[in-house]
DNA sequence: CCCTCATGTCAACATGGTTGACGTTAAAGT
DNA sequence: ACTTTAACGTCAACCATGTTGACATGAGGG
């Protein structure tokens, strides 16, 4: 209950007074990205590993032979932010970088079988969150719930 | 400049191949939070302030008088890591802290008018954006989006 | 051959979080 | 009343993830 802290997991929604209508969606935002993170994470700190190195299998999942250069682009983050979290998923085997005989410039990355296996667990568990909530409120709800991210999304 | 890269927005979703019929979702809710949160923060930064100030602000003008221990629990992290950007927002008279005469234990927190101003133009931020989305798929629309939502904050 | 520039690495630093140790003060036992 | 206990809050040390700046390296164009 309010005491007790549940800490470990989503810590307690709600409670808050409102003061607008949307407030309750803004806290739901909030704790939605909890939510749908929280148990990739703990698996993933089982690993030692975090949302990081995560981020990166993803991304090399989806889109082998990238360069270094570009996974810096997606990830949006500096190109030294990326070095750590990559040399530990390299030093660990859970990818590889080969330089292609014609592109010596970029080092390509792809994942080895350890590292599909681990992007594979770990996106599953936050599809699985969004699966369960699809599934509660239907197809259409489901859409709804896209098209409100999307324009949220692109609200650059 | 490294890239020109559109760095400072969105960061641009999409582009990656779908290994899952999630995948899609999983992406927009990582970018569905950026894109909340990005002019919030922005207008926060040009204050020397962010994510965890604007979080104390949003939970004590919700609820005043919280102590620190409530808030704590609240926000979800340790009291020590709350110690620094409270103390800023003292220290800045954004905040004030009493002790109460019967209750000498905890200090009392409230908002001054200064922090006041800043909570609701920072969380106004947000809620344009998500008023935006909202008004584009209608009221049922964002009440399909709450629910979904409302199951994965739940995922503890 | 050299100059340039994309690519990648290394070092220094900022920030937001963690845990541990400690003072202080209210409450509870005796 | 006095002592013990424990909650509350602060301080210090540390870690992880990001930043910027400086630099090495390798390809390609003059």
């Amino acid at each position: 209950m309010q005491k007790t802290a549940s800490h470990a997991a989503g810590l307690h929604r709600a409670s808050l007074k409102k003061l607008h209508d949307l407030d309750a969606a803004l806290e739901l935002m909030y704790y939605g990205w909890r939510g749908m993170t929280l148990s990739a994470d703990q698996y993933l700190a089982t690993l030692g590993l975090s949302r990081p190195h995560h981020r990166i299998l993803y991304v090399v999942a989806r889109q082998p032979d990238i360069s270094i250069g570009s996974l810096i682009e997606i990830l949006g983050i500096s190109k030294q932010a990326v070095n750590r979290p990559l040399n530990l998923l390299l030093q660990r085997k859970l990818l590889t970088s080969k330089r292609s005989s014609e592109q010596h410039r970029s080092k390509l990355l792809r994942l080895t079988e350890a590292g599909k296996q681990i992007e594979q667990r770990a996106s599953g568990y936050e599809r699985k969150v969004l699966r369960e909530a699809f599934d509660r409120v239907g197809p259409a709800g489901a859409a709804a719930w896209m098209a409100v991210m999307r324009v949220i999304a692109d609200n650059n």
